[in-house]
DNA sequence: TCCTTATTGAAAATGTTTTTCATTTTCATT
DNA sequence: AATGAAAATGAAAAACATTTTCAATAAGGA
């Protein structure tokens, strides 16, 4: 399944006109099996390790071009707000862990009431949102006991 | 009602022990009516009308000051992701005019629900979210025609 | 294989935020 | 009102993150 996302990956990369390289294919590889996002050094770390002669440049460079085609999109945390993932697929929202950073995606919000409401309320045209969850995964709750924010 | 909001803001600083100088008054003063979230350079700019020797490094640590004070707060935007707005009362969410950036707090989201299913098919333990609306303001409508992207 | 051109990495440039430090200002105490 | 300790300030330097420049390299069509 991997092997396959990385290759519709190259492919898109392909038709769009750009060549595929080593450098590109370290990243892709990498980005495609991420389960945290990860900033332009996390990455650079990472891609290093497939491809060691890289250099941070390419990997902004990559992430951009990856970016235009809707194949990963910038995340925004409190601590960092330039980390990368995989895009989301149609509606979905982010949920991420605040302990180490696992992301996954969640669809299924329904705000409809919520934005007629404030539309009607503040005279706004509403035109998109932006939600993101943050929370204690599962392998993360033993090790912290920490106070629930509600709602 | 700035005046006296201006003067809570002052007296909160003094009670944590920190001084009321030239410069902390006026970034306060500007930072407790903008209805635009700003970033440091745009309080500068702001800040120095009413006082003109301000050094930029002064608003940096004043927003950092009042930040930790709870008076306000980073705002995160799809093109500036540091920027300063007062702070929410409560539990409030932030509507934004993607034109013209007013800014304006919202209450009464209700994501109860959606937290206590996601937090089951998850397996995480929910502690946070956090919800932007972007959209036109009243006065920006007329400028923009622009394709609304749905719930 | 050859050739054109996109891509690359190093280095330099740019832009932003933080640190350092001598000077100034605040404000509690005379 | 004058004094003095400590906090705050602004200029300059340093540290960081990102972008640009440019000569060398590599991709991939002919
Ligand atoms: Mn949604
Ligand atoms: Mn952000
Ligand atoms: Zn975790
Ligand atoms: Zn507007």
């Amino acid at each position: 399944m991997t092997v396959t996302e990385t290759e519709r990956w190259l492919e898109l990369l392909e038709q769009k006109g750009s060549r595929i390289t080593g450098p590109r294919k370290a990243i892709v590889e990498l980005m495609v099996d991420a389960d945290h996002a990860l900033n332009p050094v996390d990455v650079f770390d990472r891609a290093r390790v497939k491809y060691p002669k890289m250099g941070l440049v390419t990997v902004y460079r990559t992430l951009e071009v990856l970016s235009d085609l809707g194949l990963v999109e910038r995340v925004h945390q409190a601590d960092d707000c330039h980390m990368y993932l995989r895009a989301a697929q149609g509606h979905e929202h982010l949920l991420i862990c605040s302990c180490c950073g696992k992301a996954a995606y969640f669809s299924g919000d329904d705000l409809g009431m919520l934005i007629q409401r404030i539309s009607m309320e503040s005279g706004f045209s509403i035109q998109g949102h932006w939600l993101q969850l943050q929370g204690l995964c599962q392998s993360c709750q033993p090790k912290k006991i920490q106070t629930q924010q509600g709602e």
